[in-house]
DNA sequence: GTTTGTGAAGGATTTCACAGCA
DNA sequence: TGCTGTGAAATCCTTCACAAAC
């Protein structure tokens, strides 16, 4: 039951750079929010003039999957952004858990943006026994050491990191061994993690660092 | 009284690409850490190591800027982390204009990771006036009507843009006619700007969305 | 007429591999 | 001996340009 088999199509057969992977997200948002305001067929021209980039990155990206569009029209909206979230795995709900209940963590269980996507945020953790036991937007702060049981429990396969640097590879180690394989990571360290484990970063200081360079 | 205008260096007649500015930052955050646990030395091996990338890549980011190392030793950490801080325009402090003082807008104005690495947040604005006014850790939230002015008088040069999406797009042409040559976007949107002006984004459902791919 | 999908070309980035220096 | 700095090679990614489809 994959997703797609298609073997017949050759791109299919080779992998797809992960800048490719990266960049779907930003055309199912502009899919998204394009079908919001009525319209129904997209150009990758508009695509392109949208994202800033140019309209045969995008065929060429999306012809990695498949041929989605119609010659002399462009794509229907609707279904493009459908194919695309199948792709990502976005056609489904994500339980996801938070380690790390400061002040961080607390305005990332309540941030708004995750639910609407599909990132159920089902289970927050901190270390500290004056934390544990809160609650915290409708969900009650457990032990870490609970973490391995209740990710097995709840099937949670993404994990958000958002506890103090020092304490950020032990709890990324533990999430780990726990059978965790996508973790986001607000702690500013690059954490040492296996191959078959993929860690991204979110990290405002770093963006802003290489922006000064253009400005200085 | 450049940075840096060793025009002996051929290098520094080429343009640095973006990716490799982009990995500076990292480079300095490994190297702070580095310092802190009391090193002196390091190699591009043991760079490399902490960042999951090769050395090569690492000697010949670092090849764009000058020599730094010395062979058969490594590099000396307290001076090449000055170097590359001098290089990013880091060795200085930066005033911050955040725009939207909603949930968001006030976690970032309170996050304590800006003013450590100079970027110093100096005024908060919003178009409610139910908001402005307030107080938001110390900064009196102004009306957006004094952003321009407000840039001027303080040299503003970077943004942080923590608007609901409904409103970004012009936020950002505002910033964009203050003269604000930096932004950070929390916005889920990818903003039209005027070349000449970069901004970066901040979105971790993007981050999520394509992990999901490998997952699934 | 318009716009896709895609080989081929071109450009950019990464890695190799080794001379040169401490 | 150990590690940097760097041309050259290899790889990866983007753009071109056009036949095919609507």
């Amino acid at each position: 039951m994959a997703t797609k088999n298609n073997s017949s199509n050759p791109a299919l057969q080779t992998v797809v750079p992960e800048v490719v992977i990266q960049r779907l997200p930003l055309y199912v948002r502009v899919l998204s929010q394009f079908s919001n305001s009525g319209h129904d067929v997209i150009s990758s021209e508009q695509l392109g003039q949208q994202l800033q980039m140019t309209p045969a990155q995008i065929r060429k990206d999306l012809s990695y999957f498949g041929r989605f569009g119609k010659q002399g029209r462009g794509y229907d909206i609707a279904m493009l952004e459908r194919q695309l979230r199948t792709i990502l795995g976005l056609d489904r709900t994500w339980n996801v858990a938070v380690i790390g209940m400061g002040r961080l963590g607390r305005a990332v269980v309540s941030y708004p943006g995750f639910a609407p996507e599909g990132f159920k945020i089902v289970s927050a953790f901190d270390s500290d026994d004056k934390i544990i036991g809160m609650d915290v937007s409708g969900l009650v702060v457990q032990s870490t050491a609970s973490l391995a049981a209740t990710v097995k429990k709840l099937d949670i396969k993404i994990g958000i990191v958002t506890v103090p640097i020092a304490h950020a590879q032990s709890v990324i180690d533990s999430l780990v061994k726990a059978g965790i394989k996508s973790i986001l990571n607000y702690a500013p360290l690059s954490p040492q993690v296996p191959s078959g484990v993929m860690v991204r970063g979110v990290d405002p200081v770093l963006s802003l660092q290489s922006m000064t360079y253009y400005i200085r």
